[in-house]
RNA sequence: GUGGUUGUAGCUCAGUUGGUUAGAGCAUCGGUUUGUGGUACCGAGGGUCGUGGGUUCGAGCCCCAUCAUCCACCCCA
């Protein structure tokens, strides 16, 4: 490859015509529901300070987050002694803003900053991109969008069962019937941890008990030992990975599972209150499953937690979510909890494409194109381009001179419905030329007949 | 950060144990048709074989380095 060729750097996309129209056709419906949930918009900057970002995705988030270089002479501040301590200390020298890792972040650092500004409970939405210096793989990029709803100010679990409502409006709207919402609760792996003898180690636990569904129980007890979890612990613990039943028999399980356990106790009592707001909203129709083994990762959640499976594809979960203390405790503002969801656009839009869901779009585009032969008839056709756009009909004209085939191989391509030919004798007649492109049939109509013909179509 | 894969035309890819001037399909442009698309036929343009070095009489092919890519792991959405 020369070098002159353009590219775009790795891990990233182009969104071409066809699939922004689809994205923005998911999009829309997830707006539209998030607010008539009473969340409203907000965006933040593409950038954000360093020193906002730095330390709260974990040492590994640290390394991946992009750095901004500063502007200017960036390497006025860096001394020699500075390079024989390495990159880091480096980095603060040259720079001082970075790319957003997410939006959870920036959403807690606009709440402190507008904290008496806002009404509590706040509910936002986001739908941003954010960047990682991940390495890409299938799936993974280093800028993609999330688009994420919380509400933060409450510790009521209406909002949980009002997040199972949103899921379940998405998920019909957008045309998804086959899906699972997970729901769990921190609390009650916390309780576990404890009752299994390896109080602390919840983070461990988590980490390993997520990746059940996708390796399976065998390499979860494989990593779970080399956290240094005893066989005794192992042991103790297989009940849970193991248990099947309704939603009720776990109930049941845990209660004698976690007999003794404050927090447990605590985290089934939240868990049997969202199951009983969300029969209250009138939910009947229930996607809503009770997974002992949802776990999330290593992320900050403290109360529920949620993730969301698409059914007859094979894709990891489309939407996660939970509820979480003290989210802007970091930022000097302790006390305030939280709860949200988070969608992923991307496998959205993968699940969607597989199963066939995207209405058909041709609407978008134009629906007539109108064709002339010379500069006069160009010319004679403006004032009807016009006419048509007055009436809200999408139109437009093929812009150059050009032979009638290259301007109906162009219609073709564009697929455009409808052509209308001028030349010197439509324009000396007004009976204009209408060629269905689809029939390939065509007849002569003056302008007021063409357009009562395509609103007719509309 | 770790392991592997692949780099040849705008795109997808062939290219034999190393041997003349590196090919195909699609796309583009022109023509068959100076006023009629999808199909068909004819023709044209387009390549420093990722980059740099090495081996050889001779390298797209072999060796070394380097960059890029995709896939998997770690982690994550």
């Amino acid at each position: 490859m020369s070098s002159s060729k353009p590219s775009i750097p790795k891990g990233t996309r182009d969104f071409g015509p066809d699939v922004m129209i689809r994205r923005n056709f998911i999009f829309e419906q997830i707006k539209t529901i998030f607010q008539k949930f009473g969340f409203l918009p907000l965006e933040t900057p593409a950038m954000e300070q360093l020193s906002v970002l730095m330390g709260k995705y974990g040492e590994e988030g640290d390394r991946l987050i992009f750095k901004i270089l500063n502007s200017g002479d960036f390497a006025k501040k860096i001394n020699l002694s500075d390079f024989e301590q390495g990159y880091k200390k480096i980095t603060t020298s040259i720079s001082e803003k970075g790319l957003r890792y997410d939006l959870t972040v920036p959403f807690a650092r606009f709440v402190v900053m507008n904290r008496n500004d806002l009404v509590f409970p706040f509910k936002r939405y986001q739908i941003q991109p954010v960047w990682r210096g991940d390495n890409p793989q299938r799936g993974r990029y280093r800028e993609f969008y999330q688009c994420d709803a919380d509400v933060v100010g409450t510790d009521s679990l209406i909002c949980e069962a009002e997040i199972v409502l949103m899921i379940n409006e998405v998920m019909s709207k957008l045309g998804i019937q086959q899906f699972t919402i997970k729901i769990n609760n921190r609390k009650l792996l916390t309780a576990i941890t404890e009752k299994i003898g390896m109080p602390g180690c919840e983070t461990d636990l988590c980490v390993a008990i997520d990746k059940l569904d996708k390796i399976g129980v065998e390499k979860v007890v494989d990593e779970l030992k080399t956290k240094e979890f005893t066989e005794l612990a192992i042991a103790a613990l297989m009940p849970v990975l193991e248990f099947k039943g309704s939603n009720k028999e776990k109930f049941d399980f845990l209660k004698d599972f976690l007999i003794g356990s404050e927090t447990g106790l605590k985290g089934l009592e939240e868990m049997t209150a969202v199951f009983e707001y969300t029969e209250a909203f009138g939910l009947t129709k229930n996607n809503l499953e009770f997974d002992l083994t949802l776990a999330r990762g290593l992320s900050y959640y403290t109360g529920a937690i949620f993730e969301v499976k698409a059914g007859g594809v094979q894709i990891g979960s489309i939407s996660g979510g939970g509820r979480y203390d003290n989210l802007t405790g970091v930022f000097g503002m302790p006390g305030l909890s939280g709860v949200g969801i988070s969608f992923g656009i991307d496998r959205i839009y993968d699940v969607m494409e597989e199963l066939n869901l995207f209405p058909a779009t041709s609407n978008l585009s134009s629906k007539i194109l109108i064709c002339p032969f010379d500069e006069e008839t160009k010319k004679y056709a403006l004032p009807l381009l016009y006419q048509l756009r007055q009436k809200g009909i999408n139109s437009e004209i093929y812009p150059d001179v050009a032979k009638m085939k290259k301007q109906l191989d162009y219609a073709d391509r564009k697929k455009i419905p409808y052509v209308l030919i001028i030349g010197s004798e439509e324009m000396a007649t007004g009976n204009l030329t209408l060629k269905d492109m689809l029939k390939g049939e065509q007849q002569r109509l003056d302008i007021n007949s063409i357009i009562a013909k395509l609103e007719q179509t509309a």
